[in-house]
DNA sequence: TTAAAATTTAATCAAATGATTAAAACATTT
DNA sequence: AAATGTTTTAATCATTTGATTAAATTTTAA
C-alpha cells in the first residue's frame, strides 16, 4: 500500500504511476492487478474501470517505456550540428540521467521482448526508429571518415555506448553483490562511469580529445 | 510439443531440459508448468512426480544458470599464469561461446534477480564469487601497475568486458530490429565483436598489442 | 510367471487471479 | 433540493494453474 498523499492526483494517474512501478519491477506475468491496485491505494475494480484490462494498462506502460528508451537519445544523435565527440558526451549523460531515475527500465523492456518476441515486432515507434538509425549511421560514417577515424561499423559504436551505459544498471544487484558495494558506493561507481565511458568510446575510435 | 526423439533420454532429463528452455525464455512467473510438460512431451503430473513443485524445478534451473554464468569465467580469470592480455582474449571467447549456445541466459538471470531481489541475496555460489572477485581484482591491479597501465579500478574493466559481451545478446531482438539484420547477419555482427572486444578493452587500458 | 515396485495417465481439487456487476457514495447541473 | 452523471466499493464470477489422487500401465525382481 503506497502513501496516501496528494488528494489532487487523479485516480487514473495514481493507477498509471503504480503500474509503471510494478510492471517495470515484476514484468507483465509477475504482476497481479491487485499489486497495482494496492500500490496505487485504490479498489481493484477501478483499474478495470479506467483501463479496461491488465493488457491495455500494460501496453500503455510498455509504449511509454520504449519511448523513454529512445526518444531523448535519438534527438541527440540526430542533431547534425554536433560532432561525434559531442554526441558521445551528451548521449552518455542523458542516458545516465534516465537510468538513474528508472533503473529497472532497460531490463523490463528487454525481458518482455525476450519472453514474447512476436508481440513486439510490430510495436509502434520501432519502425520509425530504424529510419532514424540509418540516418545516424550514415552521418557518423561520413563524420568518422572526415576525421580520419579508423574504419569500423558505426553500429558497433552505438551498441558499445548502450552496452557500457545500460548493462551496469541491468546487472545492478549482481554488481552490488560481486563488488560488495552499498547503494551509495554503487552510485559513486556509476558516476565514475559517466566520466569514463565517453573517454573509453573515444579511445576505441582513436579520437584523442 | 517437442519432437519425440530419443527414447533413451529419461523422463527426468526431458523435463529438466524443457524447464531450462521455457524458464530461460519466459521467466518464472511467465512459465506454466503445462508449458514445460508440453515442451518435454510428458504428462503434467510427471513434473511434480519427479521435481515435487514448480519452485523446486526452478531452483535447479536457476542454480545451474548461475553456475554457467560464472564458473568458466572464474577459472580463466583466476589463472595466475596468464597475463591480463591473455585473460581478456580467453574470457571474451569463452563467454561468446556460452552466449551463442544460451542466448537467453543473461536476461533470464538478471531479470529474475530484479523481480525478486531478496530471494537471491543468499543464493548458493554467490558468496564464494565475492572472494574470487577480490583475488582477481588484486592480481589485475598489480599486473596493471607492473605493465604501467594507467590507473583505473579493475572492476570497471570486468564490468566493461561483461557489458560489451553480454548486452548485445540481452538486447538481441532490439539489435536485430534496429539494424534490420536477419539471424545470419546478427551472428556475423557477433563474430565481429568476438574479434573487436579484446582490442577495445586493451585500447581502453592503453595496451598496444 | 508372478509379485512388487516404479512410472505414467486421466480426472479432479483448491487457490489465485483477471474481470464484472450492482449498489452505494459523491459530484455536478438544473 | 432533485435529478443526473460520475466515481468508488464490496461481492462475486469464471478461468487459469499448480498440485494431488487413484487407477492403469510398464518395468524389475524373485
Amino acid at each position: 500500500m503506497a502513501e496516501d498523499t496528494n488528494k489532487d492526483i487523479s485516480t487514473e494517474e495514481k493507477i498509471r504511476t503504480a503500474a509503471f512501478k510494478i510492471f517495470q519491477q515484476k514484468g507483465f506475468a509477475g504482476t497481479r492487478t491487485r499489486d497495482i491496485a494496492d500500490e496505487a491505494g485504490i479498489n481493484l475494480a477501478l483499474l478495470n474501470y479506467y483501463y479496461r484490462s491488465k493488457e491495455k494498462l500494460f501496453e500503455i506502460v510498455m509504449e511509454e517505456s520504449l519511448k523513454q528508451m529512445f526518444v531523448r537519445l535519438l534527438i541527440v544523435l540526430n542533431n547534425p550540428d554536433t560532432s561525434i565527440s559531442e554526441k558521445i558526451d551528451t548521449a552518455v549523460n542523458i542516458y545516465m540521467n534516465l537510468l538513474i531515475e528508472n533503473p529497472n527500465l532497460p531490463l523490463f523492456v528487454l525481458s518482455e521482448i525476450q519472453s514474447n518476441p512476436d508481440k513486439f515486432k510490430k510495436q509502434v515507434g520501432i519502425p520509425n526508429l530504424y529510419m532514424d538509425c540509418i540516418g545516424i549511421i550514415k552521418q557518423a560514417k561520413t563524420q568518422m571518415e572526415n576525421a580520419g577515424i579508423r574504419d569500423i561499423d558505426p553500429f558497433h559504436i552505438i551498441i558499445n555506448m548502450a552496452s557500457l551505459t545500460i548493462f551496469p544498471f541491468a546487472a545492478k544487484p549482481m554488481v552490488k553483490i560481486l563488488s560488495k558495494k552499498n547503494d551509495n558506493e554503487y552510485y559513486q561507481f556509476i558516476e565514475e562511469r559517466r566520466r569514463l565511458i565517453p573517454i573509453w568510446i573515444k579511445s576505441m575510435l582513436g579520437i584523442k580529445k
